[in-house]
RNA sequence: UACCCGAUGGUGUAAUCGGUAGCACAGCUGGUUUUGGUCCAGUCGGUCGGGGUUCAAGUCCCUGUCGGGUAGCCA
């Protein structure tokens, strides 16, 4: 194996040059989520670039809650980002923030910057703020109050933050350019009025700063020197840089916008994932079909899927769509080397295997991992009932159907060879019990050969459970576009399956992930107990005979 | 119709600053296999268009096309 370096990235590039060029001695990088919703997919990738940089580089990396909008968030937030990065497998360490923390000192900036003659009050509407802006091909036109005496700003400042005056009732905003091609620099809004009860600092401020004046100084402040954000920001670049200019502060971060991860048939705006859950579409930010981290957690994707993910997307400025299919295929090729097998019927078809003699019992030993000799075997009971899968049976195959039908004979896999002999139906015509004969010389691969090779759970000793398939939550690739986005909701994302299990799996716990064979990788969901198991479907194994049947078809 | 950004096989990316367009996944074909899984081998397929500079252009210049972002007292 040659061992090959790694090609980096632009950013690591930038942050590589850097390093080498002395223009830092170190890297320092920061997760700045918001906290008005729970973590996603998307903010995966931009949380293994800030810590996995500074892994790679040396540095460190601080979790800053962007905390500047008390009317949308909340301490649950809060708490459940934490969980969400410690889980992904990073550590801030002594480095948690807030913006909030910094509240007084980016008061005092703002202060500087009247003083300075570089912001003023201003208290015409919002109305006649947006049309004084101008336009996306006009440029806008200087407010009236524009030119006021700094004297007369700071004092009207000074009494916004005492809470003389009602909720947007004036704003303070930065003196720059009303004639700038770049909207962002129409002298923008950066502190308003908003009596909110704030999750850190409480009923302490009624003024808050906005993300343009808290971000960069935020940075600043902690002396960030790679301030990594997604493309949407990169026209707020100027401004970071002008107040960074403009403003007394400790240092000069660089911010560097990199590109989301955007995934086929999955939404990641915070917005409508809110929306799923407060309107009741799924369970709640852990339904286990939710792109949450928390989602894909419950369902049981192993953390390093996802930062294998974020790896193998990249880091670029083009803004593609990344097929869930390769997260799927990630998740699997994780599991298919670490999860032991293990036998599950998910919709169970009776078999009496009518020549094996009633009260005859017998444990057999089965591999818990066919390339891996080293995981073991376990015993699994073998009597006269057993239990198959549904799917493992057609009255009228079509070709090429290597499976159980009447006159066929199959392997039971790790034990014998069956043939169907007779079919038991109930009054509505359904096959509910199937009579089989086996062959007592074809053990441990004896007796014909065939193609066929299916799990079964022999009744004795089999246990019951739920079992959970999720599917994707939405039928279209892109299921944000248009209004209507709500309708492309999977009516099929959760079937629920009454299971029969083999009795090795009563006592797995949340986070162990097995292969049920020829099925797929499941793991207990946290509400699973011994009396009542529960799983959930992690991922489908590849299914090549449906290829085949499309094809067919 | 202002400004900013982007464009390499189906998808995600690489090409160390002008020097053989490579990798992974998907697809297809075959092999192995007590999972129609895994694994192995082979195969298909690409520099958005037009000019220019150069011995040589995915890379530099000009121009066009297409896509995305921006007019919150959201982040």
């Amino acid at each position: 194996m040659s061992e090959e370096e790694p090609r980096l990235d632009f950013i690591r590039q930038i942050v590589a040059d850097d390093l080498k060029s002395r223009r830092h001695a170190g890297v320092v990088t920061r997760f700045p989520p918001e906290p008005n919703g729970y973590l996603h997919i998307g903010h995966a990738k931009a949380i293994c670039l800030n810590f996995g940089i500074v892994q790679e580089y040396g540095g460190r990396c601080h979790l800053r809650f962007d905390d500047t909008n008390p009317a949308k968030e909340e301490e649950e937030y809060i708490r459940a980002i934490q969980e969400d990065v410690r889980w992904l497998g990073f550590d801030w360490g002594e480095h948690l923030y807030h913006a909030s923390d910094y509240f007084e000192e980016l008061y005092s900036y703002a202060e500087a910057l009247i003083e300075a003659g570089k912001a003023y009050v201003d208290e015409q509407p919002p109305e006649i703020l947006r049309d004084e802006r101008g336009s996306l091909t006009e440029p806008g036109t200087d407010s009236p109050l524009r030119s006021r005496p700094c004297e007369e700003s700071l004092d009207l400042f000074r009494r916004m933050r005492t809470g003389e005056f009602s909720d947007g009732a004036m704003v303070l905003r930065a003196k720059i350019d009303m004639s700038s091609p770049n909207l962002n620099l129409r002298d923008p809004v950066i502190y308003r009025i908003l009596r909110q009860t704030h999750p850190k600092t409480g009923d302490a401020w009624c003024i808050y700063p906005m993300y343009d004046f808290a971000h960069g100084q935020s940075d600043a402040i902690e002396e960030i020197t790679h301030s990594l954000c997604t493309l949407e920001f990169e026209n707020h670049r100027p401004l970071y840089d002008w107040l960074v200019k403009n403003l007394p502060v400790p240092s000069e971060p660089r911010q560097i916008e990199f590109s989301r991860l955007n995934l086929s048939y999955t939404v990641t705006s915070k917005r409508k994932l809110l929306q799923l859950v407060q309107e009741g579409h799924v369970a709640g930010w852990d339904d286990p079909r939710m792109p949450t981290i928390s989602g894909l957690r419950r369902r049981g994707v192993p953390p390093e899927a996802i930062r294998e993910l974020c790896k193998q997307v990249g880091v670029t400025k083009y803004e593609g769509v990344t097929d869930i299919q390769v997260f799927d295929g990630i998740i699997r090729d994780q599991l298919n080397s670490d999860a032991p097998r293990r036998m599950s019927v998910l919709r169970p078809l009776k078999v009496v295997i009518t020549n094996y003699p009633e009260g005859q019992a017998e444990e057999i030993d089965a591999p818990n991992h066919p390339g891996n000799e080293g995981m073991g075997t376990r015993k699994l009971p073998f009597a006269r009932v057993v239990w198959i899968d549904h799917e493992d049976f057609m009255e009228d195959p079509p070709k090429k159907y290597f499976r159980l039908a009447p006159g066929a004979e199959v392997r039971l896999r790790y034990a014998y060879n069956i043939t169907c002999q007779g079919v038991v139906k109930n009054a509505a015509g359904e096959v509910v019990e199937l009579h089989c004969t086996y062959d007592p010389n074809s053990f441990g691969g004896g007796g014909n050969k065939v193609k066929g090779r299916i799990h079964w759970v022999a009744d004795a000793g089999a246990i019951d459970a739920q079992v959970n398939l999720y599917d994707h939550l939405f039928c279209e690739v892109d299921p944000s576009a248009g209004e209507g986005w709500l309708d492309n909701l999977n009516p099929d994302s959760l079937k629920v399956m009454h299971s029969k299990l083999e009795l090795s799996l009563a006592d797995l716990a949340h986070g162990d992930r097995v292969q049920f064979e020829r099925s797929g990788y499941f793991t207990p969901d946290p509400s699973s107990t011994t009396q009542a198991p529960i799983f959930n479907r992690i991922v489908a194994l590849r299914d090549g005979w449906a290829k085949i049947q499309a094809k067919q078809n």
